[in-house]
DNA sequence: GCAAAAGTGTTCACGGTACACCCATGA
DNA sequence: TCATGGGTGTACCGTGAACACTTTTGC
């Protein structure tokens, strides 16, 4: 080790900190996530979230943007803080804390998947077939599908799932893929108009073989919280 | 090996990691929040909240409780992770970032505040009438004090603000005082005792001079979130 | 005319809100 | 007997859930 290590570590021992990015987006009708396979140890080989070092002056969600384009080539998404992670134990290579985001694809947007020297392979998974993921990352998931169920229920967030015009029955499909459950029809087309979040446009979808559907998109230009949450953030 | 080491060097230039904490109570029938002047620089005599740096093994939550002791003397409060504030500017020496810890004592319990070195003095503020606050500490109380009026309406996270034992009314009050509204009380009473979260004990609160209230305590030994929001955490 | 998805209303149960009076005790 | 906070019930309204048929288009 260098004299500037010992230096720095009699002033302030402080432990690695880190970002990883759980990334959301429905692609054929199911919700899938953005992993990576790692290049390097520890847990070389195995999937993992994308995620790195926070810089020494780097803003902590700049950190994610960035990360997340170095090791995926994603860019242009939603991105919010989800939870900070700090079990002492939780990277073999010793003290390391993680700022967990939580992210959103828009589900049309193509991104160019790429490889880094970090990130050997790049995919998206379903969330119903994870491999077995790398330090605690699996808990990192489950911890971003709570908050991402909770929040389609309570916020305007599908906004950030869905490309600028939609069906209504594609925002329906968003929803019942993430919350894995069906819903009817009529109720939830009643309940989202009725919260005036999205409005109809002139268009039509065209050149379908069936009745041609109503085109709507979000009225809002950011994201909302819906009724007295709106404590919440 | 040297690649090893490489890789040490760059990530000891990592920020500062801290963690501050939000400490709620209810006295005398208001909510208030525990502040300590600082004793050093930057801000020195400043208000502003306890809290400090992490050490090099510690999990966060261990250090939040250490500092709080160790800066204020309290102890066997309520304590959760709120966010973490990673403005690169927020912190005058430099690059840190603070995961901020939101806490909650009982209203009886008595604490023997005691100042230390950092903090010159220790005292309960008000939250509606804070001093100006050094750092960014002015916005972490904000986030503390929406995630709190949240949680007293969608968990039973008020058991942790009021004694083992206590009355409807005095459970009542811990709302108002907190939400800054009166509540109705037949509503109120009806509301808590159907969503069976609090159970009547056998005895009666004596020696006052009107008619002796009912005691109750709450049921389950841990923090539970209501209804749907169990999605939250 | 048929396949395929779009679009549309009513009924019922439940939870939230508004609202006013009598009760039990100590002094 | 009075002052003080404790304790109780009913009526109304809006939201969420269950449930089935007609419409419009391309082929």
């Amino acid at each position: 080790m260098t004299k500037k290590i010992k230096i720095k570590k009699e002033i302030i021992e402080t432990p690695r900190l880190m970002v990883d990015i759980v990334l959301f987006k429905v692609i054929d009708n199911t919700l899938k996530l953005l992993l990576i396979r790692r290049g390097v140890k520890p847990f070389k080989n195995m999937w993992a979230l994308p995620g790195g070092h926070v810089d020494k002056n780097e803003a902590l969600e700049k950190a994610a943007f960035r990360e997340l384009e170095e090791e995926t080539g994603v860019k242009n998404i939603y991105l919010e803080q989800l939870y900070t992670f700090g079990d002492p134990y939780r990277d073999p290579r010793g003290r390391a804390i993680s700022v967990a985001y939580f992210a959103l694809g828009e589900s049309g947007q193509k991104f160019h998947l790429k490889s880094a020297t970090d990130a050997a392979e790049v995919d998206w998974f379903s969330v119903k077939k994870l491999p077995r993921l790398a330090f605690d990352h699996k808990k990192i998931i489950n911890y971003a599908l709570k908050r991402l169920c909770w929040k389609l229920e309570y916020t305007n967030i599908a906004r950030n799932l869905l490309p600028k015009l939609f069906t209504l029955s594609e925002l329906q499909k968003t929803y019942e893929v993430v919350l894995g459950k069906k819903i009817d029809k009529r109720n939830f087309r009643k309940k989202i108009v009725a919260l005036n979040l999205i409005k109809p446009i002139k268009k039509q979808k065209k050149n379908v073989a069936y009745r041609p559907p109503q085109l709507w998109t979000f009225v809002a230009g950011k994201n909302l919280i819906l009724d007295k949450r709106e404590l919440i953030f």
